[in-house]
RNA sequence: GGAGGGGUGUCCGAGUGGCUAUAAGGAGCUGGUCUUGAAAACCAGUGUCUCCGCAAGGGGCCGUGGGUUCGAAUCCCACCCCCUCCGCCA
């Protein structure tokens, strides 16, 4: 959410930000509303403060013996019309809070221009793609020959976008979810959470999810729950509602997670393969930090997602987001993006974003480094520190052998219970 | 799922329709007095708001949302959360 100043007093630079955007909201709707609104608020207050002003009097006037049924009658009528007037100002209220909840976050000026992922901008790069001399195998058709993947019998217990990791495949799964936590608690220093894989509608407003993005999400029947599309909605949502000491900020998360989404809007998409699941396993990354600090906290947090990827020295790219392909919360924003042999391109593995404040605006979180002082919103930062199953997937692709089997990069190979190679 | 108890400001905690509840009292915090310095003691200040207003000022907020009333933290309805006990259960 924005701030209601900001909108109020710098309507055109907002107007040319959904502009930039790609976003066809009408601010006028806001202009409206908002103006409609405190119309309704200053008529109302006018009244409630009379009321509030009789109704003290008329104790006095009742111990004085004084006959007060006129007053009454007239206070019976001032009554009727402050409920009126109550009623049409909840529903103004209740419109405007949704038109503020669907106005996308301000860009960073860093924002290159652009309008699909073709535009974002390569930062830096790690490694070189390996060059096979002969056909690589995608990571479908080297877990399905390994007997590590099975679609067909994710499609049958669930649906389609389900898979089944058996033997090795499952074991290499949880190792990298293991190697990745603890990379991220012992060298980095962010505290582990395990957090809930459902939240309530209001956590989901919370993180941006909703109201925007229903259709993305796996609601829970007759209940108020949410399935986590990541870990960052539960994670984030611990602290609204809540003024934190500025003298603990920055605060460091890593959660693994399950992680569910619809995926509406991308049928046909990578429809091969675990790249694209309803349900998906990742490690994610969460900062709460001071405004001043936030940027620089993202620059951390990036290149201590990239740290995964380099222990296991797999090709990767950096990329910084272009306006069009932005995403509906982030001021600015980094993928990682893996090499994958079978696309012939580098795939996102990770999504790095400062919100600046506009999630702690609608979470309401906000920090203080003393009490003598006012409080303020934080900033949050989150991203991959990976997403699991692309990186499986990324594993297999990039360390196979012309004769299909897998050779396990050296820093799994503990956390594969010494297994340095998954063969027939 | 059943029965009972509870949710009040930064924290603890009082308050069951107007009678300084204009949220008591205490702790904490800030400033001061005293002191070589500190502690203690004493004095004073100290809730919040993405609400309205140029300001003066006004309004809202006692778990959440409705309602009753001239007037609600207080009464009514629904829901959420926490605690105790019972049942069920990995």
């Amino acid at each position: 959410m924005l701030d209601i100043k900001l909108l109020r007093e710098e309507t055109d630079r907002v107007k040319k930000m959904l502009l930039d955007r790609g976003d066809d909201f009408d601010l006028d709707v806001f202009t409206d509303l908002d103006s409609k609104r405190r119309g309704i608020l200053q008529e109302v207050e006018k009244l409630k403060q009379e009321q509030n002003s009789v109704s003290k009097q008329i104790p006095i006037m009742k111990k004085e013996g004084k006959d007060i049924s006129k007053v009454l009658d007239e206070m019976k009528v001032l009554s009727d019309r402050i409920k009126e007037y109550d009623a049409d100002l909840r529903e103004v209220e209740e419109n405007l809070n949704n038109v503020l909840l669907s106005i996308p976050n301000m860009p960073h000026p860093d924002v290159p221009a652009g309008k699909t992922d073709e535009d974002n901008v390569e930062i830096r790069k790690f490694g070189e793609p390996k060059d096979f001399d002969y056909e690589p195998k995608a990571h479908w058709d080297l877990g399905e020959d390994l007997d590590i993947l099975d679609f067909k019998k994710g499609a049958e217990v669930t649906g389609a976008r389900f898979v089944v990791y058996k033997g090795l495949g499952a074991r290499l799964e949880r190792a990298l979810m293991n190697f990745m936590l603890d990379l991220h608690t012992s060298e980095h220093g962010y505290t582990e959470i395990l957090p809930p894989f459902m939240v309530n509608q209001n956590s989901m407003v919370g993180t941006g999810q909703l109201p925007k993005f229903e259709e993305d999400t796996f609601k829970v029947k007759d209940t108020d729950y949410y399935l986590i599309p990541t870990a960052e909605v539960p994670v984030t949502n611990m602290y609204k509602n809540q003024i934190l000491d500025g003298n603990d900020l920055p605060l460091r998360y890593c959660a693994y997670s399950a992680c569910f989404r619809a995926e509406a809007g991308s049928a046909g998409r990578d429809t091969r393969g675990i790249i694209r699941q309803h349900q998906f396993n990742k490690v994610e990354l969460v900062k709460f930090t001071k405004p001043e600090d936030s940027y620089e906290e993202l620059e951390r947090l990036t290149s201590d997602a990239e740290e995964v990827l380099k222990k296991l020295n797999i090709p990767y790219r950096v990329v910084r987001i272009c306006m069009g392909d932005l995403g509906f919360t982030a001021a600015l924003k980094y993928d990682i993006e893996v090499w994958m042999p079978s696309y012939n391109k580098y795939v996102e593995i990770s999504s790095c974003s400062n919100f600046e404040s506009f999630q702690a605006r609608r979470a309401n979180i906000k920090y203080r480094n003393s009490n003598k002082e006012k409080a303020e919103f934080v900033h949050t930062i989150n991203g991959s520190g990976l997403a699991v199953g692309r990186c499986t997937a990324a594993v297999l692709e990039n360390c196979q052998q012309e004769d299909g089997s897998i050779i396990i990069p050296q820093a799994l190979v503990p956390y594969m219970g010494g297994v340095d190679k998954i063969e027939k």
